[in-house]
DNA sequence: AATGAATGAGGTTTCATTCAT
DNA sequence: CATGAATGAAACCTCATTCAT
């Protein structure tokens, strides 16, 4: 073991320090969502993580960059999600993005899930450094999009193109701020009525 | 003077305690935009309103108070939307549905609308005092929203209504997420997009 | 007295304003001299000024701006004893700066003047503001001694009257540092020697 | 090479580790005269010295214990400048006095010198074990300086030359903080003042 | 009714120092 | 020996709130 540390020196302390950096990434995301970004204090954080104040800023510069940071992976989050889509053969897709609404749903109705996002697009709205990566993620993934609707619906036009999937995507971010004011829905039916979108958005 | 005010005392002072009142959301409002619920302090808020600190006091037990009451706000100003339609034939209601997408699209990516309805929302997933508000609020537009749907699609059953309605709402949620990641949208194709998603759910 | 008050409302509160100013510049030197610019913490100059912490950020923006204040106010100080001399006749000038001379080495070697004139200059030397003010002050100062030396000894040539007095300032400023190093000084030789050193720099 | 080091483990590793004292102090005196004493923090130092701050540790038992060495150390090179007198014949001393008062200006004017001696002095006015060093210091001077004017004016009584020497050794401190108020200062004119204070003490 | 003054609690951040490796 | 990691104490500052006038 001790042999071990000393081989991996180079890269092992590396990795443990990520390790540790997103450690504190993750209590920080605990305690945002029970108390939003300026609710919860370095103090909070430190006792969720199991450390103490000080040593998070070994970590990171300040409570900003860790802001920064979750917004970041939260967006690098949405954009591996598009990469399954690579190895769908263009026949399938229509009937698989009708497969995954209903977990879509779900995962979108976590109030957990919606308790962060609505917490960093509210953030976005006011601090431009965070609006900043939240309309750079905007682009790629609309640049992703875009490469799934030209195989979904050839035909239509490239800005039809766009902006149906913009709508599209405005449905799922729906869900998540009614998730809010409606925690008590009627998923199955909700799914139906999404399918109906779908359909509707992606045929000619 | 002094007589004028007692003379009114049953019905101006009131008058003048509720515009006060009023003035001081409005100027909270401006702060929320600009700093969030938290972010926006007494001070601020005061200097805004353009009167002292402790003067807002005397309208309001307390900066929760304040928020609570710009949430309510909020709610309301909602619902009042919805009395438009009682007068509609119920013949005219999709065309006239169709005919507003346009500008529900303009109201809702107004960045300073959906900066506070954002931060409404957040808010509402950590304040339970704010969450019980906003569901509430939420339960009055889904009754308000069954009347309407009863007359456009009474062929569809309740609980499928309910669900459309639901999509349909979503969507404009979505709208006011979106503005903030992607803030240069062609407005006109994202129009043409949300009527086909009208017909389709409203057809039987 | 209430009456008072309320006359004078427009500019009593402004009194009593500058007063609380000055009793907490007076409670922050008492501090400095004791700790230093930056040992003096705020909590120590509020518990010496008898007031909270939170109260002095009502007259000062930050610590920062007391130390600026107080070193203006150090500069001011020192600018008003120039004026003495504007009423004493040309001929009395050399006799009565010989008599001051023994008061001015008493000054300038009180423990408490010098440490709070030590740590102004420290700090001149790092801080950039500070320095601004303190070299600022130094330029007034020698335009003053300018009108003394050409009363005192108008044959020399200007730049030998400004060189003369630049070394004889040198003489007090040093006064001040010795006293640190040299607590038990004979005041009276001191004062001889500093004679000599008078008259020797005014006679042509 | 652990041959070697156990070789001259007698002389060498203390002479290795006297170097490396060295080094760090002066990494501290080059943070000093940029943050000050308190300014300057143990990873600034760290850093400027190119180890760890926890090296310093092995070197230093504390901060202070930095602090006082630099002080200590400042006083000693203080004193080594007096020895070089010894070797100079009585009749000379005076006329090589006037030579120095150049090269001596322009010493005491680097601004690197008088922020490290203005710190010194400043911390000697509150901090007591600063403080003793530094009147241990004087004491040594004085004593120093006594031998010289024993020589230079043995016509005048010891606690007239105690005096004068004290004199002129404020010129010299003086010196040092106009430096901070008058940064362009002609220094042929200041010498040429100087000059004639250094003959006036000095003659009988 | 309205205000300026005052405050305690709590915010983020930095620091000198210790310890295990 | 030298280091990175960790920490508690303390720094400056801001806030929502209360109170005397």
């Amino acid at each position: 073991m001790k042999a071990d540390s000393s081989k991996m020196k180079c890269g092992g302390v590396r990795v443990e320090r990520e390790a540790r950096r997103q450690h504190i990434l993750e209590a920080t995301v605990t305690c945002v969502r029970a108390s939003g970004f300026h609710g919860a204090s370095m103090m909070e954080i430190a006792k969720e993580a199991g450390i103490s104040v000080s040593a998070i800023y070994r970590y990171f510069a300040s409570k900003e960059a860790i802001i920064e940071a979750i917004v970041a992976d939260d967006a690098a989050d949405i954009q591996e999600k598009f990469q399954e889509w690579d190895t769908t053969p263009d026949c399938e897709l229509v009937s698989r993005l009708c497969d995954i609404v209903e977990p879509a749903i779900k995962r979108n109705r976590d109030p957990r899930r919606a308790a962060l996002s609505l917490e960093i697009l509210a953030e976005a709205a006011r601090n431009p450094r965070i609006g900043e990566i939240v309309r750079q993620a905007g682009l790629n993934q609309r640049e992703l999009r875009g490469k799934l609707w030209r195989r979904i619906a050839p035909a239509l036009s490239s800005s039809t193109q766009a902006a149906r999937a913009e709508v599209l995507a405005m449905v799922f971010d729906g869900l998540m701020s009614q998730s809010l004011s409606n925690p008590n829905l009627d998923e199955t039916s909700i799914a139906d009525a999404i399918r109906i979108v779908v359909r509707a958005l992606m045929s000619s």
